[in-house]
DNA sequence: TTCGTTATGTTGACACTGTTAACCGCGTAA
DNA sequence: TTACGCGGTTAACAGTGTCAACATAACGAA
C-alpha cells in the first residue's frame, strides 16, 4: 500500500525502480563520498552488470539519481511554501527548504550539485531553470518584483536569490 | 629562476612538490572528473606507491592541492583588490576574482568546494574563514560595514557575501 | 674511511571498481 | 511448436587505491 510497485514485471520485478531506491537509500545512510555501481547492484541484490540493461552508464544512473533527488526537492519546497500565503513569506520558505533540503539529505545533495556540470544539456537556454526546483523559485521570485520588471530585472534577481541559497547550502553543508 | 626548485634534494628531487606541480598541470589540463593517484605519479615519472611517503593518502594529496589552490585563488584575489584604493570597489573586484578563478581553474575549483566537508578539522571556530581567501574577504566586509556593527552583523554579512559569490561562482560553472 | 640507520623509491600483490563479451532462460508472437 | 528478444547471469579486462617486502642512496657515527 505505501509501495505501490507496479509488478508489471517482466522478468524479475522491475527493477529500475529498485535500484533507484536503494542507490537513494545508500546516499541516505553513507555520509560521505560517491556511490558506487556495484555497490548498489549488489544491496539490490542482483549482478552488478544487470544495471546496464537500464542505464547505459554510471554516470546514466547517478543522473536518474540527481532526478529523484531534484523532484523530493521540488515537492519539499513545494510543501514548505503551501504554509504561507504572503509570497514573500512562501519564497523565504522555499529558501530555507533549499538549505533544509541541503542538511537533511547530504550526499544526495552533494551528488545532485557536484554533477551539475552534467545536467545541463546546454540546449541554449537556460540551464538553471530547466528542473522544477529551479521553475518554482523563478516564478516565485517573479511575482515578488514588480509589475513593471523587466525580463532581465527578473533573471538577475532569480540568479542572484538562487547563487545565495545555493552557496548558503553549500557553507552551512561545509560546516557540518 | 621562475621556478626555484630548492634542489635540496635527497634523493630523486624533491618530489611532493614535483608531484604537486603536475597535479595541478592535470587539473589545468583536464576539464572535468577527477585526478587519479596513479595518473600524477606516473605523469611525474615515478611509481605509485612512491607518493605514499610524502601523502599518507589520496585525500592528502588531493588535500594538498585544495590548499595550493586556495592560495593561488587569495593571490588572485589579493592582486585583484589592489588596483582600487575605495574600500566597495576593492570588495567587488574579490568577488569578481573569485568567480573568474572558478572559470580559469574549473577542475580545481570543483576540487576545491567539493572536498570543502574535509576541509574544516572543525576546531569549534569558524570554519569559513580559516584559510587566507576567507580571511581576506571578511576584512574586507568588515572594512565596508559601519564601525558600529556588532561581530554577529559582520558574521552574518560575511557569510551573505561569500554565500553569494560562492553560490554564483558555482552557477557559472555549471552553465559552462 | 667504513658501517649502520633512516629516508626515499621500487616491485608485486590484493581487493575493488566500471565496463565489455559471451551465454542463458523466460515470455511472447508467428 | 518454434524463433526471437528482453532481462538476467558469469567470466574477464583494464584500471584504481593501498599494503608489505625489498632495494638503494644519503648521512651521521665509529
Amino acid at each position: 500500500m505505501e509501495k505501490t510497485k507496479t509488478k508489471t514485471s517482466y522478468h524479475h520485478g522491475d527493477l529500475r525502480s529498485a535500484l533507484l531506491k536503494t542507490g537513494l537509500r545508500l546516499l541516505e545512510t553513507k555520509a560521505g563520498g560517491e556511490i558506487g555501481l556495484r555497490e548498489v547492484a549488489r544491496e539490490t541484490g542482483v549482478s552488478a552488470t544487470a544495471v546496464y540493461r537500464h542505464f547505459p552508464d554510471k554516470d546514466a544512473l547517478l543522473g536518474a539519481l540527481m532526478a529523484a533527488g531534484y523532484d523530493m526537492l521540488a515537492d519539499a519546497q513545494e510543501a514548505a511554501a503551501a504554509h504561507y500565503t504572503k509570497r514573500d513569506d512562501a519564497f523565504r520558505a522555499i529558501g530555507q527548504a533549499y538549505v533544509h533540503f541541503a542538511l537533511a539529505h547530504p550526499a544526495l545533495f552533494r551528488l545532485m550539485t557536484s554533477y551539475m556540470h552534467l545536467t545541463g544539456e546546454c540546449e541554449d537556454g537556460e540551464v538553471v531553470g530547466d528542473n522544477r526546483a529551479g521553475r518554482l523559485l523563478k516564478d516565485n521570485i517573479s511575482a515578488l518584483l514588480p509589475d513593471d520588471a523587466t525580463d532581465r530585472d527578473r533573471q538577475v534577481a532569480t540568479t542572484q536569490s538562487l547563487a545565495l541559497v545555493h552557496g548558503l547550502a553549500q557553507l552551512v553543508l561545509a560546516g557540518q
